[in-house]
DNA sequence: AAACCGTGGTT
DNA sequence: TAACCAAGGTT
């Protein structure tokens, strides 16, 4: 069998996807590299979501805001409004700490040591990894849910995951090549994307399919294995849409830690078992004749919409006024905008 | 160390 | 359609 890196740069060579973020193989083999600032970027959207999600998210926030710099210079509910709908917001506010203390404390030049990137905000074991790989070209191992099972698949590791883990970056630490490491995370990643899919892998057109011995075995689509997760709960809660008489939305902005950590929202109960309402602002309560449902990581959500429209001088406890134009159902996450698009279609206002 | 933290596409 | 899944990190 033919050495496994360099198989797998060749077929890099001709496959390589394209994105907005990336330096094709050939100019990197011709010494161009990534600028550092947009891998960092690319990388933090990318955790645990699509390639085609983060497209435009990336292309926004480089347009923005194209140096770190200015990224740290930026407001912090601005940086919060344009990663609104990209989810794990928590992101969003690491992605800014970080910003800051390359600045403070890096003169605005990225780290390419992995153990140095390790100590920023936001960024672990696979965004080190794949920066100083990926925009420094230094050899360190990335290992994603990709490579996983690639090399669960490779190796015919019946280990479930997460205790396989360690083995699974010892087996890809052992094929990371000292040349072209850079061009190699990306590999590993894209055949893990295309080919070796989790579903129905490609096992006819794979690069490394002579070698492979789960394909072998006849394993490959049933690894990695993983421990049973557990079923996610229904809870429920009551939303607070105000309208003022001028057109005007009340929001509030969630507090820093949490769920939608630091989004702007409306105001609402908790959201448990047994909710209780506990309106912002005396007004003539009326219940909106439809639900919205919205499912987070861990429990599904049914929220109960309740709408007033109050005069010019009302003062809420809770959050603040919105005028028309400054307020977006762009800058709320999901489950709120889910929730605006509800009373929106149900309230002839005039937007 | 297990729980928490979003969203949209695919099966 | 409900479950699964995606270039994970933090606490």
């Amino acid at each position: 069998m033919r050495d496994r890196p360099l198989q797998l740069l060749d077929w890099y060579d001709v496959h390589a996807r394209s994105m907005p973020w990336r330096v094709p193989p050939a100019d990197r083999k011709a010494g161009r590299l990534p600028d550092p600032y947009g891998i960092w970027l690319s990388e933090v959207m990318l955790q645990q979501t699509t390639v085609a999600a983060v497209r435009d998210y990336w292309r926004k926030f480089t347009a923005r805001w194209p140096t770190v710099s200015d990224l740290a210079a930026a407001d912090d509910a601005d940086v919060m409004a344009a990663w609104a709908g990209l989810g794990y917001y928590a992101r969003a506010r690491n992605l800014l700490k970080c910003a800051r203390v390359v600045v403070a404390d890096h003169g605005g030049v990225f780290p390419s040591d992995r153990d140095v990137l390790l100590t920023l905000p936001g960024i672990g074991p696979y965004t080190a990894a794949a920066v100083a790989a990926i925009a420094f070209d230094r050899p360190e191992t990335v290992l994603d849910g990709n490579v996983e099972r690639v090399m669960a698949r490779i190796h015919d590791v019946h280990t479930p995951l997460p205790t396989a883990k360690p083995h699974l970056m010892a087996l890809a630490a052992a094929l990371t090549p000292q040349d072209r490491p850079g061009d190699y995370a990306q590999a590993v990643m894209d055949l893990g994307a295309t080919i070796c899919t989790p579903k129905s892998p490609a096992c006819g057109i794979c690069p490394w399919r002579d070698g492979c011995a789960g394909r072998i075995a006849g394993t490959a689509a049933s690894l990695p294995r993983k421990t049973p997760k557990k079923a996610v709960p229904v809870r429920h809660g009551f939303v607070y849409v105000v309208r003022r008489s001028d057109g005007a939305w009340l929001v509030e902005t969630r507090p820093d830690t949490g769920l939608l950590g630091g989004m702007l929202g409306f105001p609402g109960s908790d959201w448990s078992d047994d909710p209780r309402p506990a309106p912002p602002v005396g007004a003539d309560w009326r219940r909106l004749d439809a639900t919205a449902r919205h499912t987070f990581t861990h429990f599904h959500l049914e929220l109960t919409i309740l709408w007033a429209v109050v005069g010019s001088d009302s003062m809420p406890e809770k959050g603040f006024f919105q005028r028309r134009g400054v307020f977006t159902p762009a800058a709320l996450p999901t489950v709120m905008r889910k929730v605006h698009d509800l009373v929106a279609e149900s309230l002839p206002f005039g937007g």
